[in-house]
DNA sequence: CTAGGGTTAG
């Protein structure tokens, strides 16, 4: 009957038929047929749509809708169902009950995955407020708020309008719809949608609609960092002990500590008083500036007051005990929370696996983790996270790369990205940014998405490393994506573009910043100074510096500085010394080290003059006691900067002390240390004293360079100790350096020159014999030697005539 | 209210 139905009226209709009616129409399915059996014979033909709509209705009750929606046929049309369709069917099985219409609603969800409209969504809503199952309605209008964000533009938030218009027309009868509304009130404020839920909180109010506390604290907690909390506070009529501790934490947030504390004592809280949240809040504070022991006089204080110490009273103390450095104390409070009725618990565990590291102590984070376990506690992300960390700033990369491939073989890691950025970060700092690369794109492959800090990491690597382009694949990526870049995404790219020499794009790129009115932080400015700065633009990286009404950093003056060290300029040095203790900038042992360089290039270039030189030897002992004085420890760099000054003014017994003093102040030398060492050494013609240093150094396992044994192997071909030349050669060689043609070629070049035929040969060979075939510059090398050019005629290595 | 990720200068 249905199907005579159908060819009746499909000519009729068939032009206002959306694609599902027309499927419908043509379809002979076993369930179509079915239908046609058990319904009556439809006598109304109407072309109304809505009619159509019912008689469906009609036949899926007559042979069940679990049946119908679980028919194939049925699965082969919901890709072309629409939202105005369900709305239609949802609004005719309201009549009939609403669980029917919940029922499909779900249906259609969960077996589907049917994206239902704003306005199924709300019919939903409104039934279960009206049956008070709030868990559903949470879940639900969840979605719907984050499908609106969603789908909302970049700079329009406004999705809520359109909700709170739907929810005035349409549902304005419903005794539920201040429920919904609260309840939409809440979400939207707890998804941080912070217009959105200003939007509905001031329709709420026109209409005068009921506003929960529990949404109104929602409300003040994320304006709690911002002069607007107050306004907020004002108008909740039951404030409850949220209230006042949401208060306490934006006073604190807002680094108002005493005006916290000033209203913990206020009578705002009448018979409530203070809660330990807000305790805690305070501490947390305090612990954050450095002031632990102002924390533990808190934590005293709740003790006084009748209050119990909760685990977080604990952890916050602990943590801050750990930043302080007193990793004693902090075990002792963790093993005394049982006094206080509480146990440690996962978070505890990471806060000391973090201080263990932070003191460089491994194997007390080992001995965390172990108590851990034994209290059945198991390391989580955030473990792993903290060790990851802390392999990766001691420059343990591929040990972080084993550590990440077992999270990931406990299956743990899905739901975090942060490990991975970590890792990202790692590798990029140590120049492995292809690897970062392929790391990032197999994120997807895990399941996660990188967020703006995962690609701001590796856009930075990349511009760091030269490979402009593809970071500026990865920008253009990420805000295809709709991932907004921020301060130091932008600082990366201005960072590529200096490092490309692209100083004019740079300077476009700040400039259209700075008139886009929001105030710049100055790394973006110290960026562009310091490209100017590198390319010799002096007078422009000046201009930058001065003209724009900014408030220079030391980063800015070093940078600046820096720039005039290289070309000896010590007068423009000290005058910016000067200006910046002057405006009370003080400076770092990076400042002094740049302010050392610029004397030793001084030195360089009034090597002649012995007046000047002995002026500037004065300046170099005063600059040291100044730094003394302003209790300034000089770094690594700092010692080699200055170790390399001794050397160039062949001060080495001098240089070599500092090299220990170094030691001593338990700073490890770096292989630039021993570099510097050897070198000079070697320059100022000891090289026994270098080969003997070099052994020394290889005794006791250090790291060393291949700059090292390049440099003493010249030596001795120069200095007439071939043989010499030949160990330390195969040492390089054997030590697994990438020794390339240029090394040969420095060899043999200086052997050549001092006669040294058969060592010149030998090189040749032991090149040859690594697979190394020889060049235009070595040939001619070989040719102008007497002793080897018929040597050389033999190999067949003359040049073609 | 507590624990994990990214920026500039030597």
């Amino acid at each position: 009957m249905i199907c005579r139905w159908i060819a009746f009226n499909s000519s009729k209709v068939s032009r206002t038929l959306s694609p599902f009616s027309s499927l419908l129409f043509t379809k002979s399915s076993f369930s179509v047929a079915k239908l046609e059996d058990e319904s009556s014979p439809t006598t109304n033909f109407t072309s109304d749509l809505r009619d159509f709509y019912q008689e469906i209705l009609f036949g899926m009750k007559k042979i069940g809708f679990r049946e119908f929606l679980h028919g194939h046929h049925f699965r082969g049309l919901v890709s072309e169902l629409r939202q105005v369709h369900v709305e239609e069917i949802m609004a005719e099985l309201m009549s009939e009950s609403s669980d029917l219409s919940v029922w499909f609603f779900k249906e259609l969800r969960d077996i589907y995955g049917f994206r239902h409209s704003r306005f199924s969504t709300l019919l939903v809503s409104h039934i279960f407020a009206g049956q008070r199952r709030f868990k559903e309605l949470l879940v639900i209008l969840e979605q719907l708020l984050q499908e609106e964000g969603k789908s909302s533009t970049f700079f329009c938030s406004g999705s809520a309008s359109l909700l709170c218009e739907l929810l005035s027309s349409s549902f304005r009868k419903w005794e539920s719809t201040g429920l919904v509304w609260d309840m939409l009130l809440f979400l939207s404020s707890r998804l941080r949608m912070v217009d959105d839920s200003l939007y509905i909180l001031k329709k709420m109010k026109d209409r005068n609609l009921n506003v929960s506390t529990q949404s109104y604290n929602s409300v003040l907690y994320n304006f709690r960092e911002t002069d607007k909390m107050w306004d907020v506070y004002k108008e909740i009529k039951d404030k409850n002990e949220h209230t006042y501790s949401t208060v306490v934490d934006g006073l604190c947030r807002q680094q108002k500590l005493e005006d916290a504390v000033l209203f913990l004592r206020t009578s705002e809280w009448k018979d409530i008083g203070p809660s330990v949240v807000s305790f805690n809040s305070i501490m947390s504070s305090y612990c954050k500036l450095g002031f632990v022991d102002m924390a533990k006089s808190f934590f005293c204080t709740v003790l006084k007051c009748g209050l119990v110490p909760s685990v977080y009273s604990h952890n916050i103390l602990i943590n801050g005990l750990c930043l302080v450095g007193s990793i004693a104390e902090a075990l002792e409070l963790a093993s005394d929370m049982n006094k206080h009725g509480v146990e440690p618990d996962s978070v505890t565990y990471n806060i000391l696996v973090k201080g263990f590291h932070l003191l460089g102590m491994i194997s007390g984070a080992g001995e965390v983790i172990q108590d851990m376990l034994d209290k059945g506690l198991s390391p989580d992300v955030i473990t792993y996270t903290i060790l990851l960390c802390g392999q990766c700033q001691l420059g343990n990369i591929d040990m972080g790369l084993i550590l990440l491939k077992d999270m990931l073989s406990r299956g743990f890691e899905l739901n975090s990205i942060v490990p991975y950025s970590v890792m990202l970060s790692g590798l990029c700092k140590t120049g492995r940014v292809d690897e970062a690369l392929s790391l990032f794109y197999d994120l997807e492959a895990y399941g996660l998405t990188p967020d703006l800090v995962a690609y701001s990491i590796v856009i930075h690597g990349l511009c760091k490393l030269g490979k402009f382009d593809m970071a500026v694949r990865l920008f253009d990526e990420m805000c295809y994506k709709r991932i907004l870049p921020n301060s130091r995404t932008l600082g990366a790219i201005l960072l590529g573009l200096c490092q490309k020499g692209m100083l004019l794009e740079a300077r476009s790129l700040l400039d259209s910043l700075i008139s886009s009115g929001d105030t710049l932080d100055i790394i973006l400015y110290n960026i562009v100074i310091d490209g100017y700065a590198k390319s010799g633009c002096i007078k422009e990286a000046l201009e930058l510096f001065k003209l724009y009404g900014l408030v220079p950093s030391v980063v800015s003056y070093t940078t600046l500085m820096d720039a005039y060290a290289n070309c000896g300029s010590i007068k423009s040095i000290e005058e910016l010394l000067r200006e910046m203790k002057a405006e009370g900038i003080p400076p770092t042992n990076v400042t002094y080290s740049v302010i050392f360089k610029g004397l030793c290039v001084g030195l360089k270039l009034e090597n002649c003059n012995q007046v000047l030189r002995g002026r500037i030897l004065e300046k170099f002992n005063h600059v040291l006691r100044d730094m003394e004085s302003e209790g300034i420890t000089p770094d690594q760099i700092t010692f080699n900067t200055i170790i390399q000054y001794l050397c160039r003014v062949k001060h080495l017994s001098r240089a070599f002390e500092l090299f220990e003093k170094m030691k001593s102040q338990n700073l490890d030398p770096t292989s630039a240390t021993y570099n510097i060492l050897i070198d000079s050494l070697c320059v100022y013609g000891y090289i026994r004293k270098a080969d003997r240093f070099l052994y020394s150094l290889q005794r006791r396992n250090v790291s060393l360079s291949k700059f090292a044994y390049t440099t003493l192997i010249k030596a001795h071909c120069v200095k007439g100790d071939p043989e010499m030349a030949v160990i330390l050669f195969h040492q390089l060689v054997d030590r697994g350096f990438d020794v390339s043609i240029r090394d040969y070629s420095a060899v043999i070049n200086r052997l050549c020159r001092r006669h040294l035929a058969n060592e010149s040969k030998y090189f040749f060979c032991l090149m040859l014999s690594r697979g190394i075939s020889p060049d235009l510059d070595i040939c001619e090398v070989m040719i102008k030697s007497d002793e080897l050019l018929s040597w050389t005629i033999k190999w067949g290595l003359l040049p073609d005539q």
